[in-house]
DNA sequence: AGCGGTAATGAAAACGTTATCGACATCGAT
DNA sequence: ATCGATGTCGATAACGTTTTCATTACCGCT
């Protein structure tokens, strides 16, 4: 603990009057040490209070033990999948690491995630599990990976996802069985496949209770709670409102609540809204959030376990894994009012 | 996006017909280096999708950019506080890592947070928040920290923190209130300044309401699920039990309801909980938790704040802040049962 | 022609590790 | 005595970067 620079392996070489080799090969176990010096070695390093850098290290040998979790930012959805990564991990060997990268723009073509990949696969991390990713093929063969709801497109990184067209057929026939026919439909972010797969889901829900989509009523944000303030004003502010509306994820749907406050609009009152998600701000949300809820934690441990499998180089059966969702009603959806 | 192995520099250089300087120099804008030359990097970068590898880097360098939050595990609170760290974070140009350490067990006499400090600091982190850490002085001075409910003892590291004394008050003054007179305490981790002073706080607040507290009802988890098991058994099934149970987090709490369910004792109909914390998981259990509300959000962004003061070398004038908490009242309190 | 000055580039050392391999004892067996 | 094993240990070369410093080329001067 001296408060000047960090302790090198080569400080406790010499404390210990010993070589550098002997430090490393008594702190990585390995034989070929007298029980004595490595007695001696070990009390120097606890004396010293030596760790090794996970820098120098790993630029050196590439298992870390280390496996991360790649997100755009620390928003709910993310940090609820990782507390059911984190749950799968507890008792593994392995160590956990979430690395936000969402906020760099360094003016690359590349997305956040290609970036982050690049930078700290084989280095820092073992394997990776890359929450909504828009990248789509695996960028190394000796690097394992797992996607939670990737990219729509060709190339193919196991992933796992919830019944996204599914859970939209639940939010539709909850507002169809209130009385709704005007649904408007807020999607979340293009390129992905759950965006994609729950708009898909809205349209076959309408078309299915003999409903028409009006095209003006369609917009799309980006999941985020900003990216949603336009769409959000634009379906509220239409000249033809709808008289609910689902949003592709909740924290669209939370700032549409947020927004018809701002307007006057009274919600359930005026406008019902659905979200997608039932993340924990949904349930707090005045008025609570109804919303399709998707198993976030195990979402969360199914992407570790599979992980691990891969890691083990066993062959992973279920490779796209795809899991229920249900519905959950709260006080943010009412029937229409009568005009 | 070659399937072997990563792109080094070396590759590119090659690739780009210049020496390695050149690329890093290019990499970094540093200047000396033509326009022309410049351009042609830039391209076979791109074109070979080539980004530096951060251990290298940071070997190298010792700023990173990167700031961690270091943590025990990714459980509700320290995510809550991560969420508000995050929110701080936005816009400014660090990336944010949260790395979770508990679960590592190498035989070290030092905690986690020690090992992570020394294994990351001055390496791959510029600055760190620690999450309830059980050290008590910082390592290096070339290296920011700020700490989130930090130990309690000699040292100092700046810190945030709730007013936990005050809650407990809070807490106590509501079980009181509904006529409670029998009140046990289930502590958390004794090395913690969070857990000692909500003791003391629920202390201070009994004897304010002249009872007496029966040190038979006063136990101590470590604020996991898996900690409150052992405690929560002792104080439900006493000889002569509480009429209710103040538990010094939620989580405590939350195993607390659950073992009375297991003990088909009733909730609040036979034993009233309070908790402390509001983390997202009180406001779903049932009955619902009521619980101190700390703005962990607020919290999270605070250190935040702080740290990049600290890091500025800016004066940090309040070097140990402290947080107001609030009551939530909701299902897991009620009268005592007339006997 | 010789000079200094500037601009562009490259060679090489360093960062803190680990792995390979060779050096040197020691020792039992021939 | 000599030999080969065996057991300990240390030099050294990587790993992929950045930085310092030297080198080269070119230019405009006298």
């Amino acid at each position: 603990m001296v408060p000047t620079g960090r302790v090198t392996i080569r400080d406790v070489a010499k404390a210990a009057g010993v070589s550098v080799s002997t430090i490393s090969k008594v702190m990585n176990n390995r034989d070929g040490i007298s029980e004595a010096t490595q007695h001696r070695v070990r009390e120097v390093i606890d004396e010293l209070g030596y760790v090794s850098s996970v820098s120098a290290r790993s630029l050196r040998v590439h298992r870390t033990g280390v496996i991360g979790v790649l997100i755009s930012d620390f928003e709910p959805y993310a940090t609820e999948v990782l507390k059911g990564i984190a749950q799968e991990c507890h008792g593994s060997p392995v160590e956990l690491m979430a690395w936000s990268g969402g906020t760099v723009q360094d003016g690359s073509a590349r997305g956040w995630e290609q970036r982050l990949i690049a930078r700290l696969a084989g280095t820092v991390l073992d394997a990776a599990i890359l929450v909504a990713p828009s990248m789509t093929s695996v960028p190394f063969d000796r690097f394992a990976m797992v996607a939670i709801d990737p990219h729509e497109g060709p190339g193919f990184i196991p992933s796992i996802r919830a019944d996204d067209a599914g859970g939209a057929r639940l939010a539709v026939d909850h507002l169809v069985g209130l009385g709704h026919r005007r649904i408007a439909f807020l999607g979340g972010r293009a390129d992905l496949a759950s965006a994609r797969a729950r708009e898909q889901g809205f349209r076959e829900a309408m078309a299915g209770h003999g409903l028409v989509v009006d095209e003006a009523l369609v917009v799309r944000g980006d999941y985020s709670l900003e990216g949603a303030t336009g769409p959000a004003h634009e379906l509220l502010s239409a000249a033809d409102p709808a008289t609910a509306i689902f949003a592709a994820n909740d924290l669209s749907a939370l700032r549409v609540i947020e927004v018809a406050r701002e307007l006057g609009i009274g919600v359930p009152g005026q406008v019902s809204v659905v979200g997608f998600d039932d993340i924990p701000e949904s349930l707090r949300s005045v008025p609570s959030l109804t919303t399709v809820a998707q198993p976030m934690i195990e979402i969360g441990r199914r992407a570790a376990s599979v992980l691990f499998q891969l890691m083990a180089r066993e062959d992973v059966p279920e490779t796209d894994v795809q899991l229920p969702t249900r519905l959950v009603v709260r006080d943010s959806t009412a029937a229409p009012r009568r005009d």
